[in-house]
DNA sequence: TTGAAAGCGGTACCAT
DNA sequence: ATGGTACCGCTTTCAA
C-alpha cells in the first residue's frame, strides 16, 4: 500500500504539496497538481481513512439509529439515506436499534460515545429518557425522520393531518362507524401511532362521530393487521363499515383477512391506509401517501446543513401526505 | 475529550502503561491496572478509533455490501449480522449496491477501495467479472451469502435440494403439470434462482415429467409473482395443478392472485415456495425453510475465523432447507 | 512491571 | 507556490 510519501516522491514534490494536490486545498501549480494526480493514479494511492479521521478530525462517515431495517418504512428511509450519501463520496454506519434488546443498550451506552461519525441520523427511533440523554452527550449532530422535535432536526409528515384526512375522506363518504385499527400492542405504544389516533379520533369528534369511536389494537405488520381484522371482522355485528389504519400494513393485513373472511372491499368494507406502501398498488389501497426516500434524503441534506454551519438552529420538516384514491373505499351503502 | 494521556496522568502513570492496562495487552499490576481503569472511568475516557485504527491497522468494522435491503430475505440476513456483531463490539457499515445503478458503481470502485473495514461480508451480490476483481484487489477477507464459491468463503442453502424438494413434494402429491414461477426477467437473471430452476428441472426430468415443464417468469417480488399468477392462472386451459415459486414473495403473490381469481388453493392450485418468509404462516404456505438470520450470523463466525486467521483456507457452510408443509399443497384431486 | 519514544498516514501551520 | 515539521491519539517496540 503506498501512502502520500510516496505519491510526493514519484511526483518529486513534498508531502504537504501532494496533500495540497490531492485534497484540493491551497494553491498548487497546475504542473505540479498533474504530476500529483498522475502519480497518485499510478501508485493507486488510496488515502489511509484512519490517518485522514485522526487528522482532521472529520470521519465521512454517518450513523444511522433505526429499531428495524425489515420493515417497510425503514427499509425505505435507509435507502433514501444511503443514496445520497453514495453520492458524496460519505459511508453510513448502521446501528439497528431494536427496542428493549440488549443490543440497543450497547449501541446507546458503548457505540455512540465512539463517534465514529460526523453526524447522526435518527429514525423512528422514540427514544427513552435516558437515551435522549445518551444522544444528547455525543456532541455531534443529530437529525431525527419522524419522531418529536427534541432539540434537534425533525424530518417527518404530519402524522395527525394525515390521519384525519384518512377519516374525512370515509366520513365524506357517508361512513360513520369507523374503527382505527392498529398499533397499542405490548410496552412501546409508538408515539407515531398515537399522533395518528388522535388525528383519528379529532376528524371522529368534529363530525360528531365521538361516541362511534373505536381503537381495535394490533401489532403493526401485515399480520397484525389480518389477525387484528379476523377477530373484529369474523362477527358481523361488531364489523364497522370502514377502517382507518395506522398504516399501509394493517391495511393490508386487514384487506387479506377480509378477502377470506368473504367480505368485499370496498362494498362491505372500506379501507383506508398510511404511506403508500409498496403493495398498495397491488391491493389496490386508499392511501396517504408519504415519500420515505425522500424523507431520508432530506435528513442527509439537513445533517449535511449541520455538518457545515456547526451552530445552525434545529430545522423542522414537514411533508405533507397527499391523498391517493384507489378503491379499497367507497360510499357507504345504503340500508 | 480527554484522551489517554490525561488518564495516564490521572492515574499517575505513562501513556503505554495506561495503554496496556485499557486494552489488556502486555503485564500490569492488579494496582496500577484498577488506577486507570478508574481514571478512564472518572473522565469518561473512550479510544478515539481513528486512533486505534491507525495505530493497530485494525478498523474493528466490518462491511456488508448487499443489493438490496428492502425484501425480506436480506433484511433478516442483516439483521443476523448485526447481533453478534454488537456483541463483540464491531461496527457494521453498510453498502446498498443495486444492480446497474451509478452507486453501485462508485462502491466498487471508491468505497471497497478504500478499506475502512477489517473484512466484508457480501450478501447475494452475484458481483460480475469486473465488480469481483475489485473484491480481490481490496485484500481483506471476504465472505459471501448466498452464490458461488470464488475462492472465498461462502454460507448458503443448497438451491438446487431446495428446489428439488419442493417439487417431488407436489410430484408425490400426484401432481404432473407443475409451473416454476418466477426469475428471468430483465437482465439480471440471478443466479439463486437459476439454481432453483435447475433443481426444478431436475426433479421433473427424474419423474419422467421433461416435457411438462414449464418456467413462467416474473418479477421476483409479491407484487411480481401476483401479476405473473394473474396471467398464468386466468386462462383455466393452461393453468397448472401445482406451482414451484422461486421464492415464498412470488409464492404469496400467487396465493394473492389465486384467491381473487376464485382459484381455491390447494383445491385448485397447490403452491410451494422457497424461505418460510415472515408471511408464510398467515399464507399457510407449505415452503422449503432457511433461515436468513443464522446465514448472516455464521457469515460473521466465519469471517472473524478469517480475521484471526489469516491464512485460513475458505470454508463452505451449506445449510439445508427444510420442507415445511402447510395447507397450500394438497394430493392433486382426481378428475 | 513500567517508561520513553518511534511510528501509523495524513493535514495544516509557518516559513521560505 | 512549495517545503519542513509539528501534531492528531493511540500502540508497540526497546530499555530500564
Amino acid at each position: 500500500m503506498s501512502g502520500i510519501a510516496d505519491v510526493a516522491a514519484l511526483a518529486g514534490v513534498s508531502k504537504a504539496t501532494a496533500s495540497r494536490a490531492l485534497t484540493g486545498s491551497g494553491h498548487v501549480s497546475q504542473a505540479t497538481r498533474s504530476r500529483v494526480l498522475d502519480a497518485a493514479a499510478s501508485l493507486g494511492y488510496v488515502p489511509s481513512t484512519s490517518a485522514v479521521s485522526l487528522a482532521t478530525g472529520r470521519t465521512r462517515n454517518v450513523g444511522v439509529v433505526m429499531p428495524y431495517v425489515n420493515r417497510w418504512f425503514f427499509a425505505e428511509v435507509l435507502e433514501g439515506i444511503q443514496q445520497p450519501l453514495l453520492e458524496r463520496g460519505l459511508d453510513l454506519t448502521l446501528y439497528d436499534a431494536k427496542p428493549g434488546t440488549e443490543g440497543r443498550a450497547r449501541i446507546f451506552d458503548d457505540f455512540l460515545a465512539r463517534k465514529r461519525f460526523d453526524g447522526l441520523i435518527a429514525v423512528g427511533l422514540e427514544p427513552e429518557d435516558r437515551e435522549l440523554q445518551r444522544l444528547m452527550q455525543i456532541g455531534r449532530p443529530i437529525v431525527s425522520v419522524v419522531g418529536a422535535d427534541e432539540g434537534s432536526s425533525v424530518v417527518s409528515i404530519d402524522d395527525d393531518y394525515a390521519a384525519r384526512r384518512a377519516t374525512e375522506h370515509l366520513i365524506a363518504l357517508g361512513h360513520t362507524d369507523i374503527v382505527f385499527l392498529g398499533g397499542g400492542v405490548g410496552e412501546h405504544w409508538a408515539q407515531v401511532d398515537r399522533r395518528r389516533l388522535t388525528g383519528y379520533e379529532a376528524a371522529m369528534a368534529e363530525a360528531g362521530l365521538a361516541s362511534t369511536t373505536r381503537h381495535v389494537r394490533s401489532e403493526v405488520s401485515i399480520p397484525g393487521g389480518y389477525d387484528a381484522a379476523v377477530d373484529l371482522l369474523g362477527d358481523s355485528r361488531t364489523r364497522p363499515s370502514a377502517l382507518v389504519a395506522v398504516c399501509d400494513e394493517v391495511a393490508i393485513g386487514a384487506i387479506i383477512a377480509s378477502r377470506r373472511l368473504g367480505v368485499p372491499v370496498p362494498g362491505a368494507l372500506s379501507v383506508v391506509g398510511i404511506d403508500d406502501h409498496e403493495y398498495a398498488e397491488m391491493f389496490s389501497l386508499t392511501t396517504l401517501q408519504q415519500l420515505p426516500r425522500q424523507q431520508g434524503a432530506a435528513a442527509v441534506e439537513l445533517l449535511l446543513a449541520h455538518l457545515d454551519e456547526p451552530h445552525r438552529p434545529p430545522t423542522s420538516v414537514q411533508m405533507q401526505a397527499r391523498l391517493i384514491v384507489r378503491s379499497s373505499t367507497s360510499a357507504l351503502a345504503q340500508a
